[in-house]
DNA sequence: GAGATTTGATTAGTTGCCTAACTATGTAAG
DNA sequence: CTTACATAGTTAGGCAACTAATCAAATCTC
């Protein structure tokens, strides 16, 4: 879900005169962060929607992509945990995804020799070709989406969302430490 | 799914040698794009999990601010449907966080006597509450994710990520397009 | 080397979103 | 006036994500 306005992100009048009732509210701050998420979360929806034509979502195609050669020169091992570490999901997720790609022909589950427990996935020549039909657009749209920023704005907007990344991150680990405190007094 | 490397972003150096086999591969647009995905999807999460600790979603949380006071000036009916515009998301969706939040006794539903059709969707007093306990921790979250950055950047990212934006829904705009003329050709 | 722990994959169950189809009410056209 | 269409809300079913629990294999500890 967005949680923000489909139509209208609201004016930065609407957010100072919010402001005034609300002491912690701080305008710039919510104004950057609510046309981060919804700029964020259109974005998602266009990569979706694209994927959604050759029948991927943007989980199975990443794992699609972390199984190219090109994208796995190292060639370990590709396991279920590997690809859901990679990907940020759970295992649990990840067992699903390769279950719907696996039904579709798209990957293989193979048994691996040296540990019983784990599976390696591969690719089979129906997946790849998937992937090569998918890409190209992708490539595109992700290009005209970013056309009308030239390379210094790019950059710049790289820059912040870095500075903005690792502040959530602090952020979560914060999250975290007070859970943990909380849970050991 | 996030579908970015929850780990590492990939570096600029591999995507310009991922843009050697991929002619259509703008390296600063992915780059760009993969930093605003995952920063989108980063800031969702935290936001998300300070909501589940009062038992709230994105969606609900919307839905509850919508129906306060403050954001209700013009006292028009709330209706569902007014509530799924407002929200990005469908009337089916919709009824279901109504379901939610008044099985939980913080909305009620009232029927409305002019079309009856339409029903009116009001908070109730714990409602309120619920809003009025979680807003300043959301506002301090904000706030937190965006401290890197001074007042002058914060401007310097709401352009860009509105330029963006133009771009996506543009984009949007198009792929409707190209369905209608594909359905009717 | 037997028992406890860790690790990998899976299963079961929940949630929030979606689309499509249905019901009921209101509105317009012939 | 009645038939057709549009609109509001809901229901049903599907999907991708999650957590928690289970099972099997590997590894560590005594």
């Amino acid at each position: 879900m967005t949680y923000l306005m489909k139509k209208n992100l609201p004016r930065y009048e609407q957010l100072l005169e919010a402001a005034q009732l609300h002491p912690d509210l701080d305008p710039t701050a919510c104004e950057a962060f609510l046309h981060l998420l919804r700029t964020g979360n259109d974005v998602t929806n266009t990569v979706q929607t694209y994927f959604a034509e050759s029948n991927l979502t943007q989980g199975r195609f990443f794992v699609l992509l972390q199984l190219m050669d090109t994208c796995n020169k190292t060639h370990t091992p590709r396991t279920p945990a590997d690809l859901a570490e990679i990907s940020g999901v759970t295992r649990a997720t990840m067992t699903g995804l390769i279950d719907t790609l696996e039904k579709d022909g798209l990957v293989t589950r193979q048994p691996e020799s040296k540990d019983h427990r784990m599976i390696s996935v591969n690719l089979t020549a129906k997946g790849e070709d998937v992937l090569r039909r998918v890409l190209p657009g992708h490539f595109r749209t992700m290009a005209r989406m970013m056309a009308p920023l030239n390379q210094a704005e790019r950059k710049t907007l790289v820059n912040l969302l870095s500075k903005v990344l690792k502040a959530v991150e602090k952020n979560e680990d914060q999250a975290i430490e007070e859970k943990i405190s909380a849970l050991t007094t």
